[in-house]
DNA sequence: TTTTATGTATTGCTATGCAATACAAAGGGT
DNA sequence: ACCCTTTGTATTGCATAGCAATACATAAAA
């Protein structure tokens, strides 16, 4: 987690601060916070400084701080800090305020029932996609199931399929600066191959995944498009290859998905 | 939102505040996130400002700041800022590393299955339990499926299923500097009878609530204890009076909650 | 015990971030 | 269409907030 590059082009951020409304502290703070991970939950002073390259005293008051303020504890035998129960607060602000996501979760509850498979919600964010409802079905991998979670919009299904309601060239700009390292042995990293599915999805009007984002898996997406002809989040039906062939997910499930995309659409304030 | 009070003591926080580690910006910045709130979902400058009491340049340098972190975003026709996706993250991180959801999940998941009714897994948090897992069963009010949604402790199920495994003295502690407002009409708000009805859970091991936080629910919880002897989590099973009555509840959901608590607390690492 | 590593506390200096103010751009009433 | 109010954006000199170096404390390791 140290030297993190983001593709978007470092120029542009730089730019943003030398601003003098920029103040250097507070994403100090939050590039500490985003410290920790998956990979690296509890962490000590060192540690910190070391993943965020800020030197100890640096690291020391932005942690003495975060922990002032509730976002980090410590955990009392290791003295590491970790991340705390209030980081979860935010995440509430957001969805409860989201009305998208308000108005799309009954939808998504009935299609949950109808299709007995995972059903999720997510919203496309640059080059990746972050699932923002998730209904899980049965017993799945843990961290596949938790709402946050961010996957690489060229290779998922629902970032397929939210890529065809743009146009080719913004289509196609996404997916060249995306990071297309291959998930799976049948994730499609070759552009041109990938604009083709995108065609293929804005034809048919959903998006199919056969295990490109996870071996075995089978996920269909539709996508809900605003007023203003943007995508605006996508429906995804995923389900285990043991359960359900290509056939049955194509016949049964994708116009189910469609079906929930239209409804959500219905409403839509944007 | 704007001069909320902590009854946990100002003194002891501005004492803090006075350390030399103390970076006040960051704690300013994140007074302007935690502005965003269901009440507020959008916010322009000046209202921030307003919301948090600083002054216009204040308010305009933190926006500004968190704009370009990406944790708020512009709604260009109203020019007002909200919260953004990225604030989805920090959760994503919190859940994805604390062990004790990753194991509970897959038990929930069963305990769902059985019982065919909302099951929640929360945590204790001073005086407020915060849900961090939610498998929801059907149409529920919006706002009451999320996730980081925090109640207070003295009248949920939940919560009187923690406290119960405290010792009296720092449970009372607890109940008695809550906010007692009565949720419902049925809402014990007096210390006595809530020590009361916490001392019948700790008898029976398991906590009832009929209609105390919403009119029309029921809700069991069982408490998960580390190996400590501390409350680690509450398991809880919600369904409508309509479904169940109390006594059916008692009998079949209240072992199922407390079998589920202990499988959960098997493998505790704390 | 000595040694090494890591967390905690202190302090003087200066660059950072502050607040006042000026400017621009929308809305909204008449 | 105009004014006037309101709200967002940009600039700047100055003081203080926050920095980095360093010293101290504590815990694990040898």
């Amino acid at each position: 987690m140290a030297g993190r590059k983001k593709n978007t082009g470092e120029a542009e951020l730089s730019a943003v601060e030398d601003n003098p409304l920029f103040v250097g502290s507070l994403q100090r703070g939050f590039a500490i916070l985003e410290a920790f991970g998956p990979d690296a939950a509890e962490l000590g002073l060192t540690e910190i400084a070391q993943a965020t390259g800020f030197d100890k005293s640096a690291a020391q008051r932005f942690a003495f701080t975060l922990h002032a303020l509730g976002y980090l504890e410590k955990n009392p035998s290791t003295r590491k800090y970790r991340l705390s129960l209030k980081s979860l607060g935010l995440s509430y602000a957001y969805l409860r305020a989201n009305p998208l996501i308000e108005r799309a979760t009954p939808y998504l509850a009935d299609l949950r029932r109808q299709c007995r498979a995972r059903v999720d919600l997510s919203l496309l964010d640059d080059t990746e996609i972050v699932y923002a409802v998730r209904l899980q079905s049965r017993r799945e991998a843990f961290g596949a199931t938790l709402l946050g979670r961010r996957m690489p919009a060229f290779c998922s299904s629902g970032g397929r399929a939210m890529l065809s309601v743009l146009d080719e060239a913004e289509a196609r700009a996404i997916v060249e600066r995306s990071n297309r390292r291959a998930l799976t042995p049948f994730t499609l990293t070759d552009p041109d191959r990938i604009m083709a599915s995108i065609a293929e999805t804005r034809a048919q009007g959903y998006a199919l995944s056969l295990q490109e984002c996870l071996i075995g898996e089978i996920v269909v997406s539709a996508p809900v498009v605003g007023r203003n002809g943007r995508p605006v989040a996508a429906v995804h039906i995923a389900s285990s290859l043991d359960d359900h062939d290509e056939a049955a997910v194509r016949e049964h499930f994708a116009p189910l998905a469609r079906a929930t995309a239209r409804l959500i659409a219905g409403g839509d304030t944007n």
